[in-house]
DNA sequence: TAGGTAAACTGCACCGAGTAGTTTACATTT
DNA sequence: AAATGTAAACTACTCGGTGCAGTTTACCTA
């Protein structure tokens, strides 16, 4: 199996759920998770409007009331779906700037902790759910996409601190990292998400944090 | 004066239309040219699920059942919204390779022009309009997106010629393409798409475009 | 220029399907 | 037996789409 994180929430195996996790759970509390993952279907293959509570009631194998007795309504439920999967990248890649260590290699660890991140299913399910939902919902945006723009804070702060130090050229740190990160997003996020692009491959993706790292250099390198 | 019957079906700007033609147009072309503005409205406001047929009647003051003899569907009527936002920008800035002149005014011209399309409200338009529609619909997506890739095609052949000229590095032209324009969307395309952030003033548009030749040209330059 | 005809528009009632959310009455668990 | 979960029916909608009777418009002819 591929997700590291939370995994509780993540799994649809409630077999593999109930065996991992011991006894502990009680019934109230499994159907609450199989509501929870049933939802997250429900809400990833159609959207906020197209999901219907009938139908995630029956995928999640539960009373429609039921799904009512955990959450009041369908709003609820969906903001739930989309604050967990946010919790779930609050491990924001804190990228620490080392005056000692080559800034290539210290970007090159960032670019592949993006590249990481771009690449799990579930990071890209949390942008399909709540993308299609921001654009006509400016306080869902801000609050979600804050998450996303985290470890960009992470990045600027780095470029920062190494232009203090003398080694890049003194610019605009924001726009650098807005830069670095947009160079690889270019090619391992959004054809993915809008088209149905295949992921790069392992070797694609190095090739992308490659050359993001030697083009970013190449430009603000003192 | 008079006016042939079907000039009028494939409409540039409907509203422009409309002023400046007034009295030519027979009225049921008036009323097709009036759920099309609606249904652009419409749309645009509330997506493909939101938007109802019953609203978008009234907003073009107009017979629900005059909206169905012009358009037997909801779903064919989306289709010709998005197909005519479509043709507005048929015109792909088809950049051309100069031998003689300097790389970075070609590439700047190129920036600049780009910015030009992204910042113009119609394009933005179209892209909400068909981008949360375009996650949950292939079909839609390739046919549509296809268009936004024009003009990236025509750089791509740009660079894979200044790359044969001996100017640039020789790499993959294609990549290439995509990380420039990746560095341009960064700033001025994604994030007022999801978020609401404003388009880039003039004076950023230019730093933007400057910035993006700057960095292209460190790392490409032969 | 007047008049007639065909086509288009209107407004409303209506259909069947589906929606979020509630209630009721029964079953299972503890 | 008390508490909780259950299915199914029910409410009060909204939706896309249709049928139809009556009105308006466009245009051709006499």
């Amino acid at each position: 199996m591929k997700s590291k994180l939370n995994s509780v929430v993540f799994t649809h195996d409630s077999i593999l759920l109930l065996s991992s996790m011991e006894k502990a759970l009680t019934l109230t509390e499994k159907k609450r998770l199989d509501i929870l993952a049933a939802a997250q279907d429900e809400f990833k293959e159609k959207g906020f409007l197209g999901a219907s509570m009938d139908s995630l009631a029956k995928r999640a194998e539960v009373s429609k009331r039921t799904v009512y007795n955990h959450f009041p309504s369908k709003e609820i439920l969906f903001h739930n779906i989309v604050k967990e999967l946010c919790d779930s990248f609050r491990q924001a890649a804190n990228i620490q700037y080392h005056p000692n260590k080559p800034l290539g290699e210290q970007l090159h660890f960032a670019a592949t902790s993006e590249i990481q991140l771009l690449a799990s299913e579930c990071f890209r399910d949390l942008n399909r759910i709540t993308i299609s939902e921001c654009i006509r919902s400016p306080e869902l945006a801000s609050s979600t996409l804050d998450h996303l723009g985290q470890q960009k804070e992470g990045l600027h702060v780095w470029i920062h601190e190494a232009m203090k130090d003398g080694r890049l050229k003194t610019a605009d740190a924001h726009f650098a990292a807005q830069q670095f990160l947009g160079l690889i997003k270019a090619s391992a996020f959004w054809p993915q998400l809008f088209m149905n692009q295949a992921f790069p491959s392992a070797e694609q993706q190095k090739i992308i944090a490659d050359d993001t790292v030697l083009m970013f250099l190449a430009r603000y390198k003192a």
